[in-house]
DNA sequence: ACTGGGTCCGAACGAACGTTCGAATGAGGC
DNA sequence: GCCTCATTCGAACGTTCGTTCGGACCCAGT
């Protein structure tokens, strides 16, 4: 109530320019995020109360708030980490590579080794992806679109070298829809490693855009 | 606070035995259940408050709880409803038809037309599977579970009339995902209706299943 | 005119929510 | 020993939550 659009103590970035590239406070910021990932994958971000992040992290409710400004800006911290690092990791991997299905597999391979080595993020990031509003909506959208821009060019390699003709907004939809729903089976005791899996899931998303038939009446 | 497992002034089925098959107090109910789900679809299930529903439904507060006893049994409603009335409607369809192929397109056209026509419904079924608890949530588990079995013994029946060897749970829960994802992302004012979605959907993924090599070091 | 049950609501309950405040700690440089 | 600043917390703020209670309304049967 003391002004509108107030600083907080910490405020946007990081403002420490001191030795180490991890401060005290990144790294203690950084394990609240990690347990808070938990409690929002366990209990969905609206169901997770600020006693329960407390509780998780074994800080007070009131000590949470010398890290972060509020719990939307929680959510926004970790699924702006996890979609950042997994772009970064994508495009590292995809250097080099020309061939256009050996790139998709690379994409697919890429997603579920992420995914199966960061199920709670991964869930949180699925699961809550409508959860945030506004300016943290939109900063977090700008990263999604980006990813899926980068999907739908390796597709239209694909279509374009071998003239396929799928339709590539649907393919890559089917594709995300695939490698997402994950999140609500996926079981590390009786289900396939990230490897394997990304290779039965591969044959049959390439099979499938390579070999599908397309009779249409219109030739839109 | 009276007594324990009260029974409810309206109990655990319709206890009306008169002229109409549907009563008014039904048909109020399923009133409700739609302004209900447009609700959930909206802000979540934990995100929509009771005021919400009162004043999405024009009935007030306490006017609700004449209908049902408690908001956890609104969503429960809510996915027991339209889970039957789709398992309802593929086992019509399914009868007759004998091919594999033939069945797993109508499978996924029943599930996508049922979808697009009730995108609200569909997504609090997708989105709000791990929002009950106990007694509620075994009980559309169980509908859940009939669901996914029926899929499976359709791609068995394709497997062993063809020789194919993709493996079953990855293959079902792959169609799951790609189908169960359009929540997310399907905009009818661009996308096709629900018979090409049907198609292409179904294109990718039987020429995925049927032509994904198997390569494979363990012959597991 | 009166009764009785189905339908609906205003007002309130205690609990839990996200957030804030001022003060109490801790540790490192002087 | 003392000052400074980063870190943490107990206690409370006002709001909203799901649910309940007693009574009002409506209308058919007598």
């Amino acid at each position: 109530m003391a002004s509108p659009s107030t600083a907080r103590r910490v405020s946007t970035g990081r403002p420490r320019a001191l030795a180490q590239p991890a401060t005290r406070f990144d790294r203690r910021l950084s394990e609240i995020l990690i347990h808070a990932t938990n409690v929002f994958c366990e209990k969905g971000y609206e169901g997770a109360s600020m006693r329960d992040l407390s509780r998780a992290s074994g800080m007070s409710l009131a000590g949470l708030y010398y890290y972060f400004e509020s719990k939307e800006r929680l959510l926004f911290l970790i699924q702006k980490h996890t979609f950042t690092t997994i772009v970064q990791r994508l495009k590292a991997r995809l250097q080099g590579v020309s061939q256009p299905e050996q790139q998709i597999r690379i994409f697919i391979l890429n997603h579920l080794e992420y995914f199966l080595a960061n199920p709670a993020s991964m869930k949180v990031l699925s699961h809550e992806a409508d959860a945030l509003k506004n300016g943290f909506a939109s900063e977090v959208a700008a990263i999604k679109r980006e990813y899926y821009r980068i999907c739908v060019g390796l597709l239209d390699n694909l279509k374009r070298e071998f003239g396929f003709q799928f339709t590539t907004r649907i393919a890559v939809l089917s594709l995300f829809g695939m490698m997402n729903w994950i999140y609500t089976w996926h079981n590390p005791r009786v289900d396939a490693d990230a490897e394997q899996l990304a290779r039965e899931m591969s044959d049959i998303f390439l099979s499938g855009v390579m070999n599908a038939p397309k009779a249409r009446k219109d030739g839109r």
